[in-house]
DNA sequence: ATCGCATTAAACAAGA
DNA sequence: CTCTTGTTTAATGCGA
C-alpha cells in the first residue's frame, strides 16, 4: 500500500536543545553531524505518495545544515535528520550489534554511560526510529517493525505507557525525515490486518 | 523573557 | 465494531 522513504531538514533532532544536550551528556564523544542527504520533498502529506528515492552525500566539512542542492528550502527545515547517515553518530551509543559499519574513529561509549534497562533512552524519537530503519535489511520499516525495533532494543519501552507509540507516528508524520512509500499493490496484503500493518513502510 | 524543539496527549479520519 | 495507521493541533518542559 504504502511506504515511506526519507527526505531532508537542517538540524538534527540531537541538535536540537532539549535532547541533544542530553545525549551529548552521556556521551561526550558523539560526533557533530556531518552528513547530508540529497533529495527532494513531497509537496505535502496530503498529497497523493509518490516513490520518490534519496540518495546520502557526504558533506566537506562540519556545520549543521543540510546541503541538498535542489531545495534549498530544506535547509530551513528543522527536521532534518540527514545527518543520521553517518550513524556513527548515534550507533555507538546504543546496543546495536548486528551493525558492523561503524566509524573506526568512533570512540565506543563505555557501558555506565548507556541507559540501563529501566531508563529512557537519551535519544529523540526522530533519532530511534531513524535508528531502526538503519538497522532494517530494506531500510525501510512498517510502523509496527518501528514499534517492535524499539520495544527489542530500549527494554524501557517494553514497560512504558503505550503512549509512546503515539509520538513515534507523530514524529513518523511530522519529520519530513521520513518519507511514506506505498507498497506496490502486488506486494499489498493478502487480507489479513497483519499484512495490513505491514504495507506501511518508512524507510530512510 | 523569548524562542525553538521534543514530548505527550488527544481528536479525528481512513482502511482492513 | 475494533484495531492500527496517519494527520493535526495543543499543551508543556527544557535548554539556549
Amino acid at each position: 500500500m504504502e511506504k515511506y522513504t526519507q527526505a531532508l531538514p537542517p538540524h538534527s533532532p540531537l541538535h536540537s536543545p532539549q535532547n541533544n544536550s542530553e545525549a551529548l551528556s552521556r556521551s561526550p564523544s558523539l560526533p557533530q553531524p556531518a552528513a547530508v542527504l540529497s533529495a527532494s520533498l513531497p509537496s505535502s502529506p496530503t498529497t497523493p505518495y509518490s516513490y520518490l528515492h534519496f540518495t546520502s552525500t557526504p558533506r566537506a566539512s562540519g556545520g549543521s545544515h543540510c546541503l541538498s542542492p535542489s531545495t534549498v528550502s530544506d535547509q530551513d527545515d528543522l527536521t532534518c535528520l540527514s545527518w543520521l547517515h553517518q550513524r556513527g553518530n548515534l550507533l555507538p551509543l546504543q546496543p546495536l550489534p548486528k551493525i558492523t559499519t561503524l566509524p573506526q574513529t568512533l570512540d565506543p561509549i563505555p557501558v555506565q554511560q548507556l541507559p540501563s534497562s529501566g531508563a529512557k533512552p537519551p535519544y529523540s524519537f526522530s533519532s530511534l526510529i531513524f535508528m531502526a530503519i538503519e538497522d532494517s535489511a530494506e531500510k525501510r520499516l512498517p510502523v509496527k517493525g518501528i514499534y517492535e525495533w524499539i520495544v527489542d532494543n530500549f527494554p524501557y519501552y517494553k514497560e512504558a505507557p503505550g503512549g509512546w507509540r503515539n509520538s513515534v507516528r507523530h514524529n513518523l508524520s511530522l519529520s519530513k525525515s521520513f518519507q511514506r512509500i506505498h507498497r506496490d499493490k502486488s506486494q499489498v496484503r493478502q487480507t489479513s490486518s497483519q499484512n495490513f500493518l505491514n504495507s506501511l513502510v518508512y524507510a530512510d
